[in-house]
RNA sequence: UGGCACGUAGCUCAGUGGGAGAGCACUACCUUGACACGGUAGGGGUCGGCGGUUCAAUCCCGCCCGUGCCAACCA
């Protein structure tokens, strides 16, 4: 029995109440015994410590689209779920909350420390969870994931152990990017460039011996403190002569040598330079190469060390203040200009990075690399748009070893244990209880945890059980999808390929959407620190998630970004109003409707309408095997709005108030399958309106739509039936044309006569006519039109609109009169064409016979129109 | 600095080697029994600029300008 539709959709509370049913009814959960078509999706898992942000909202809803999708096409589809332990953030985050009490994670000690980041998780780690529920995410929840899980620790263990077993990850002195505010090394990925107004300071270092001296340039006047050379390049005749010779470091006193090395640039600033191998990553190489001591002025923290003398002690802020200052009473300091460069900041704190000499682990990448680079470039793996392919050649060409150990304490601690007495390394997946090379038993765990991007770079298959051969695993990996941001592209996608190639022998996906980055209405990034951004779950508070997943879904066009601002939401709450209100026209006509009654003989309209929703829903699926999101929503709200609701539910009201019984019957059949197949087709992109009404709808059979499919295709329209719904469609818009052109009053009925060539269609379509076009009974006749009719030609047929009122026919001449102009217009156009001989012999036959008959029926169009108009013109002077 | 995108109606954006499209906004008319978050019609664009290829360029190529992303970065 068809339920009542509410006046208007209230999207909160039926969102709530079918999220909940789709989660009793098991409906994300995907079995491993099935016997039909799988497919697989990891969700990229977000922060811990995050919260929704729009860019979360358009990926889920993206990756929900596909995952519903795949269910309605047959597919037991896993989209497994899950969250990371977000290193850095979560300590910071946990850090911060100790600080308002007045503590530092070092009171507590490590353990306390991560037994209070574990309560912290507890409590507040499932909040992007529940948001990611309210966007209507239908992932296995049974499954869900976390990186810091026992069985995905494990798998990480597992990866560590072996690929320092094969000599692939080592233990190394480097030049790192350090934060001294998180106290830990940054991958260079984890510390971009920003752009800072610094200075360039010229400083004189004297030759010892006292024969003149060298200046040199720097924007970090206070790491001289840690220079061991100043380097000039071997072909610069002006500094030749001192090359082999020492300098007096400044404020210090300390000699060292003046070297060679190619890497100086003479162009830039007096042509030499100071070395700093234990802070620059130019000076280190260099001092690698020429045997150079390196000198680490600084703690951890950032300030500087004992090897800075007196200015040990103060941060490098103050000590470059302190150093410029004594450098100018030494008279050392020759000049200051200003000098904006970009310099590496922490991604988390924003503080500025400090290049830091020190021991790491690192991951040897190369190796890595060339199997995943083959895999994207042989088109195994897919980068979708393709574009981003050549960003992805570029970086995995150029790949450089990954720095993999973080000094935190919150994450997988390296399983590698010291020896004290000798030294070595044992690294092992079980705890080991004496040192594997000299049997010791005094051995200490490594107190870095591995970066947090190194358990994400396993999610595809550690999720799944990896090392061991679950059910899960062997059913579900490799997936077919994964829809991330571009932003983590290295970070994340590349380094899954590494890993999944490496450990699983096979790709961990086959095709990779790097989603549109979303903006704000002034087109910037949406920003946490800079405090810009909209809250998805405001948007879907004010619109509902239905809206906003089709608004971001319709703007999610490839190799753009989206732009978004609250009033880009009208249109999808439109759109869902009009969908819900088409439903109830419906609804308010099934009250009878019988479902196992045999229809009878469909109309016209009824087979044209299942026909163009075949189609759409064809489109749309050719659209989504593309990634073309943007493109199936637009073909999915045209067969809506622009088919069913302007043409057919129009229609359907002359079955539904006809006295005709049988026709009534057959539309009721139509509207429903409609109806039902259109809900089927939008219900990846909005779950929540469409299974409401679904539910509505008289076929209800207690099912969601999830767990229906797609509906059948019907037999093709016949080509005759297509061209009659076509010359409806033009004869209905051609008679509003004129009522709009001549500002018909609205309620006028209109005459209108057809030549009796048309008396068949007239017939069949009469009504139709009448309702669509507010017209009066069309006549049939070829008498020649009275003065004060409106002539106008479609499909061949000269239709008169009968005006009945000689004040229009000045309104109809100035409408002819603008036709006359277009005609000639596109006359001219095509007349230059054909007059063309080039175009004649060289354009494809095909398009010049269509230039021919172009020009030909536009030539009638005219003369029909000149002639009108002559008649016009002679009755109106008649009449003066 | 290099690589890659993008620049189309007032706004947000589709699109194509053979007469420029959508949604919103705007104008006019319409409170017709699904819907004013609506209906019907209409106005509005040298498709960033300059060259080139072609019978034909908004589309292909080159250069330039502007915007963005990615990568690198000279101390």
């Amino acid at each position: 029995m068809p339920a009542e539709l509410a006046k208007r959709f209230d999207p909160k509370p039926v969102e709530t109440r079918l999220y909940q049913a789709w989660m009793d009814r098991g409906l994300f959960h995907a079995p491993t015994d099935g016997t039909r078509p799988r497919f697989s999706m990891v969700i990229p898992p977000p922060n811990v410590t995050g919260s929704l942000h729009l860019g979360h909202a358009l990926n889920n809803t993206l990756q929900d689209l596909l995952a519903r999708h795949k269910r309605l096409l047959g597919f037991d589809v896993l989209w497994m779920p899950g969250t990371d332990h977000a290193g850095i953030s979560t300590q910071v985050v946990v850090e911060k909350d100790l600080a308002k009490r007045g503590k530092t994670r070092h009171d507590l000690g490590r353990e306390a420390f991560v037994d209070q980041v574990w309560e912290w998780k507890a409590k507040y780690g499932a909040r992007i969870v529940e948001q990611l529920q309210a966007l209507g995410a239908s992932c296995d929840w049974e499954r869900e994931r976390f990186t810091m899980d026992p069985g995905l620790s494990r798998a990480v263990r597992e990866v560590f152990v072996r690929l320092h077993h094969q000599g692939l990850i080592y233990r190394s002195e480097y030049l790192v990017s350090w934060c001294p505010r998180c106290t830990t090394v940054l991958s260079d990925l984890e510390s971009p460039y920003k752009l800072v107004n610094g200075k360039l300071y010229r400083i004189r270092y004297e030759l010892v011996g006292g024969s003149g001296a060298i200046e040199v340039e720097t924007t970090r006047p206070e790491t001289l403190l840690g220079d061991t050379a100043v380097a000039v390049h071997p072909e610069d005749e002006r500094w030749s002569r001192f090359i082999g010779k020492r300098v007096r470091l400044p404020l210090l006193g300390r000699e060292i040598p003046v070297v060679a090395d190619t890497f100086v640039d003479r162009e830039f600033g007096t042509g030499a330079v100071k070395v700093t191998p234990a802070h620059d990553p130019n000076d280190f190489e260099c001092g690698r190469r020429l045997g150079l001591p390196a000198i680490n002025i600084l703690h951890p923290d950032g300030r500087l060390n004992e090897n800075a003398g007196p200015y040990a002690g103060l941060d490098v802020a103050e000590a470059r203040k302190q150093v410029v200052a004594d450098l100018d009473t030494q008279g050392l300091l020759s000049g200051v200009r200003d000098h904006p460069h970009e310099v590496p900041h922490c991604d988390r704190c924003d503080t500025q990075v400090q290049p830091l000499l020190s021991e790491q682990w690192f991951m040897r990448m190369a190796p890595l690399a060339a199997p995943a680079l083959a895999a994207v470039r042989e088109g195994r793996v897919a980068l979708h748009p393709k574009s981003w392919e050549n960003t992805y050649f570029h970086w995995m060409e150029n790949i450089r070893d990954w720095a993999i150990s973080r000094q935190l304490w919150w994450g997988h601690r390296i399983p590698a244990w010291q020896c004290a007495a000798c030294s070595e390394w044992t690294v092992s997946v079980e705890d080991p209880s004496h040192c594997a090379h000299c049997g010791s038993a005094e051995i200490a765990q490594e107190s870095d945890v591995l970066d947090t991007w190194f358990s994400s770079a396993l999610w595809p298959f550690s999720t799944m059980g990896w090392p061991d051969e679950t059910a899960t695993l062997r059913r579900f990996y490799p997936t077919d999808v994964l829809s991330t941001a571009p932003d983590i592209l290295f970070f994340w996608v590349a380094r899954m390929i590494m890993m999944g190639l490496h450990f699983t022998g096979e790709l961990p996906f086959r095709h990779v959407y790097l989603h549109a980055l979303v903006r704000d209405e002034q087109g910037r990034k949406f920003s946490k620190s800079k405090g810009i951004g909209i809250d998805p779950l405001d948007v879907m508070a004010v619109y509902g998630t239905d809206a906003m997943r089709f608004t971001l879904t319709s703007l999610a066009a490839q190799g753009r970004d989206i732009r978004f601002g609250m009033q880009v939401m009208e249109g999808g709450r439109a759109f869902v109003t009009k969908l819900w209100n088409a439903a109830r026209f419906a609804l308010m006509n099934l009250a009878d409707y019988d479902p196992g009654a045999r229809a009878g003989e469909a109309s016209l309209y009824d087979r044209w309408i299942r026909h163009r929703m075949d189609v759409a829903i064809a489109d749309a699926h050719a659209a989504l095997d593309e990634f073309r999101f943007n493109d199936a929503a637009q073909i999915l709200y045209h067969f809506v709005w622009g088919e069913l609701c302007d043409w057919y539910i129009e229609l359907a009201k002359l079955a539904f108030q006809g006295g005709d019984e049988q026709r009534r019957r057959t539309a009721q059949a139509t509207l429903v399958a409609v109806l039902r197949g259109a809900l089927t087709a939008l219900h990846p992109i909005m779950p929540f309106v469409t299974d409401e009404i679904a539910a509505s709808l008289p076929d209800a059979d207690g099912r969601f739509l999830m767990e229906g499919r797609y509906p059948e295709r019907g037999g093709p329209l016949d080509a005759e039936s297509a061209r009659e719904m076509d010359t409806l469609v033009d004869v209905v818009t051609r008679i509003r044309q004129v009522r709009g052109e001549l500002e018909l009053p609205q309620p006028t009925l209109v005459g209108v006569t057809f030549p009796s060539a048309a008396e068949p269609f007239v017939g069949r379509h009469a009504a139709a006519i009448r309702a669509l076009a507010r017209a009066a009974q069309p006549r049939c006749s070829d008498e020649p039109p009275s003065p004060t009719a409106s002539v106008v030609l479609v499909q061949g047929w000269s239709l008169r609109v009968e005006l009945d009122d000689p004040r229009f026919v000045a309104d109809e001449l100035r409408r002819l009169d603008k036709e006359l102009v277009r005609i000639d217009k596109d006359l001219v156009l095509t007349a230059r064409k054909l007059d063309n001989p080039n175009f004649v012999e060289r354009a494809r036959p095909e398009v010049v016979s269509a230039e021919r008959e172009k020009c030909a029926q536009l030539e009638s169009e005219r003369n029909t129109v000149q002639d009108r108009l002559a008649k016009l013109r002679r009755a109106a002077g008649g009449a003066a």
